[in-house]
DNA sequence: GCTAATTAGATGTAGGTACATATATTAGCA
DNA sequence: TGCTAATATATGTACCTACATCTAATTAGC
């Protein structure tokens, strides 16, 4: 219902094609409320998430390469994203020193609290408009974790 | 447990926010695979889906905004998508008779061909790599229909 | 201990999104 | 009719992805 009036179409080969598009299209939607409450703050989505994984090692400073293998999209280019957070002074650059080649990040007290401010905006927002139940919830997680099993 | 080691974390504050990574996750998982595919073709994924629509009313030209209206990504520039289509000669702009406002956007024979060939690959085994019955398709359909409904 | 291979990160480029603005054309209406 | 509002598309800008390539630093192998 809702995925047919938003592309407008109700031929699917399939319910698996039609699951495809779903997921696409729920997608979508979701980074777009994202992106719209994190508009007053002044960041991206994606800079939102490099700030989220910095809070979950703080006060340690992380590296880049960790940060880009816990990011949802594999291939976000983690040094642009760190650029624009620097311009904002939200986080820092350290050359670590057992290995000059590797650079730490570590938020600044600003990164802290516009990522405090920001959360406790988005994170209810984002919660609330999904309409789901906590079991329902389960059940798509088990679905969507079955949906790619390597061995295809 | 794909999305856990996908992102290193296990940590979610309830299964709906591990709903909501995953969906998202999963959307980038589809989109990549199907990138993929449509490599050797010389064409990107949205590109491919402008070709898609446009072949859902052939031998009918489309205007720019039922084309733009028919898109998962409902901000894609499909102006800018046009331009790159038009530039490898699959698609042929004409200005339409009764307004002069409107763009028609036509498929040319290479561009049919081209989509003929693409979808021949790229629809089979982006099918097959998602694991799920119909049913399970369905179910996954329903809850994901359901999941924003506009009176948030 | 020195060179080759590997690794971390930065940077270039092409294509895309999101959104604001520009331009042309048509519609609406006093 | 003539003027304004609305509409269709194109274009500019900032940010992002995908991917190739570059540079510096480290490790491996002999």
């Amino acid at each position: 219902m809702k995925l047919e009036q938003a592309i407008q179409t109700s031929r699917f080969s399939s319910e698996k094609h039609k699951a495809i598009l779903n997921i696409l299209y729920t997608a979508w939607l979701l980074k777009t409320t994202i992106s719209q409450e994190l508009k007053p703050f002044g960041i991206s989505h994606e800079q939102y998430n490099v700030l989220r994984i910095l809070k979950g090692s703080a006060p340690t400073a992380m590296r880049v390469k960790d940060i880009a293998c816990r990011m949802i999209e594999k291939n976000s280019n983690i040094p642009r994203i760190i650029d624009k957070l620097e311009d904002k002074k939200l986080v820092k650059r350290l050359v670590s020193k057992e290995d000059n080649r590797e650079t730490l990040i570590r938020l600044t007290p600003a990164g802290v609290s516009l990522l405090e401010a920001s959360t406790k905006m988005v994170q209810p927002n984002t919660i609330r408009s999904i309409k789901l139940s906590e079991k329902e919830s389960l059940y798509l997680n088990r679905l969507l974790d079955g949906i790619t099993d390597s061995d295809n």
